[in-house]
DNA sequence: TCGATCCACTAAACCGATTTAATAACGAGC
DNA sequence: GCTCGTTATTAAATCGGTTTAGTGGATCGA
């Protein structure tokens, strides 16, 4: 049979309250009762049941990781950092994490109402870059715990929220670039559903406004985060005359900006040469492109782990001091990489 | 307050244990009486608290999924579309997934244990690609429910079983080649510690003897499944005379294969001009490639999605009819992509 | 010396379902 | 009309912990 909180209690001659508050780190017990204890414990090989655990304390012990719902983009490497970096920062706790995708079903019937009431999972870890911000209301509205990662900030209190400025972002590429004497910038669009795009889109305006620069809205390609559309805006682009359009480009991620070099190059024009190029992200994509691409790096793996490792800390520490914790808000600047597909305006075409 | 059983049973008129039989779907309750259950159910938005459940079922209704220790092999088109695999098919249970890392503390510590002695998971799905068969035999030990999916065959009737036949791969791929009317066939090895690697190589020496072709040593290449070490391998062979080397290669994946043509390529000769390639995956590297590779593909993504349904069902039945369902235990074969990389001896040399 | 205070420990209630053994109701058979 | 069998329903035990209110004993102050 299984050796239950009473077999360990009868061996060490206590009450199983006391194994219990031994096996809780409780105070109010003596250290060599603890001792004891902790001895049986081991000598018995005795291992408390989740299940039962659970159900009395009624914590799971387990925390949610939602997902966007086209699981196709688990082959982004965005994704796979950033599950990684939450399951790494899951493996140093107690906590067990659980996959759940943020698909039609999930929204529609409202599963983490299921997650909460059903006490299947403690928290909910939602990183869904969408803009859909509806459901992420009512999910708020529960007041259960719940953290955001780099997806839309929504003005709700309730939720934490960490993630890269995007805003930011967008200026300091755009600004990076007319440091180098760029007074033409075009900007490659991500999609509008997405947050971050619209985000880095207004970060651009705002240093093009700041540089006092006029907006051209004919330099605004549009795109989708993936290759296709920007290639063929690209292609567009070039068939003007080289002194109607832009000396740099700020691609709004990196896959559109290696699609962008590539064509360019393609129309036998050269990066940095003709057109300096600034991506995001610097998902090892940027560094092995030929040549290195310039970017805004985010290093989504690493925020994961330590914004979820803050998570599950303030998850654990919850019932224990009662004072809910402040709310966990954090935006962090993206670090500039230059590598080789910028150049002070002064060089271009020095280049071969 | 939370809406439990009793206030289902109340409202209804029965007892709580009524409510359980109606939940459960168990027979002997009457069909108006069902009924009544169900409406008062839904009217007071009744959902059974997991956790209880859990406990007084000893069921968690949860499988844990056992992924490799390098968190970075996440990052390999295999794992994403495995674990896609198996989370399309866990969505469509009431079963949740959670992750686990297979690292030293994993092993070492054999938490595997702590899943099924505390009860956090009725089963475990187990993909790792190594040869370490050590705590294998320690989980089908404990005779709970474990699926191995594409992993090592052990000799473990305890443990379920599906995967591709990599012997059978090697042999298809070589005598692919043979019937094309090469004689002198390379092979690319992958690494000692994967037993895929080991059986694609068994499958070639199979399909050589069967030819009887003699096997030459000095045409097996050392290799890990990544590009570097086939690289320099490749090149070492083009130093040897034209009259002196394979006119083929079988790479034991397609990372290696692409590395392999990308050398080729480089030293001014051809593929299939010079070499006829062939790899193994079919991981959409293969098809973008340029030309693209002919290739053994195995379906990782289809694998993972109906064996783990295969294992659910078995995994929920479980209880309600005890005959223990047979065991599960599939060998698929794969298939065979043609694409431009291959051609028959006698058209050698005629493509650029 | 007595009562107050504190500390270490425990008895017992409790969490919310499942499950089993018992019961009630009812019809059929004689 | 009585027994037997069957079917629908329920009371109550149970799962293995957590948690709370309380107990007994030691220590302290007056």
């Amino acid at each position: 049979m299984r050796v239950t909180i009473k077999d360990v209690a009868r061996e060490a001659r206590v009450s199983p309250a006391t194994v219990s508050l031994v096996l809780n780190n409780a105070p109010g017990i003596s250290t060599d009762t603890r001792e004891r204890v902790r001895r049986v414990i081991n000598e018995v090989n005795y291992k408390p049941d989740a299940l039962a655990r659970s159900f009395s304390s009624r914590r799971s012990e387990a925390v949610a990781l939602v997902m966007p719902p086209d699981l196709d983009s688990l082959n982004d490497p965005y994704y796979m950092n950033l599950l990684r970096g939450v399951l790494e920062a899951v493996r140093d706790s107690c906590y067990r994490m659980s996959l759940e995708i943020a698909d039609e079903r999930f929204v529609e019937q409202r599963l983490w109402e299921d997650l909460f009431i059903r006490k299947s999972a403690d928290g909910l870890i939602v990183a869904t870059p969408r803009l859909n911000q509806e459901y992420l209301k009512e999910v708020a509205a529960m007041s259960h715990p719940a953290l955001l990662i780099n997806g839309a900030r929504p003005d709700l209190p309730e939720l934490d929220y960490t993630g890269y400025d995007d805003v930011r972002c967008g200026f300091d590429a755009t600004y990076y670039l007319i440091g180098l004497g760029h007074r033409r910038i075009g900007f490659l669009s991500g999609p509008d559903t997405h947050a971050s795009a619209q985000e880095r889109r207004k970060g651009y305006d705002m240093a093009l406004e700041r540089a006092r620069i006029p907006l051209r809205p004919e330099d605004i390609l549009p795109g989708d985060y993936e290759a296709t559309i920007t290639a063929s805006a690209v292609k567009e682009l070039l068939k003007r005359p080289a002194t109607d359009r832009p000396t740099a480009l700020f691609s709004a991620n990196d896959t559109m900006a290696i699609a962008a070099m590539t064509t360019i190059q393609d129309a036998g024009l050269t990066v940095p040469g003709d057109f300096s190029l600034i991506g995001v992200d610097d998902t090892g994509l940027a560094e092995r492109a030929t040549p290195p691409l310039t970017t805004m790096r985010q290093d989504i793996y690493e925020l994961a782990a330590q914004s979820t490792a803050q998570f599950l800390k303030k998850l654990s520490g919850r019932d224990r001091d009662n004072s809910d914790r402040e709310r966990i808000s954090t935006r962090l600047p993206m670090k500039l990489i230059e590598r080789e597909t910028s150049l002070p305006i002064g060089e271009r075409r020095q280049v071969l």
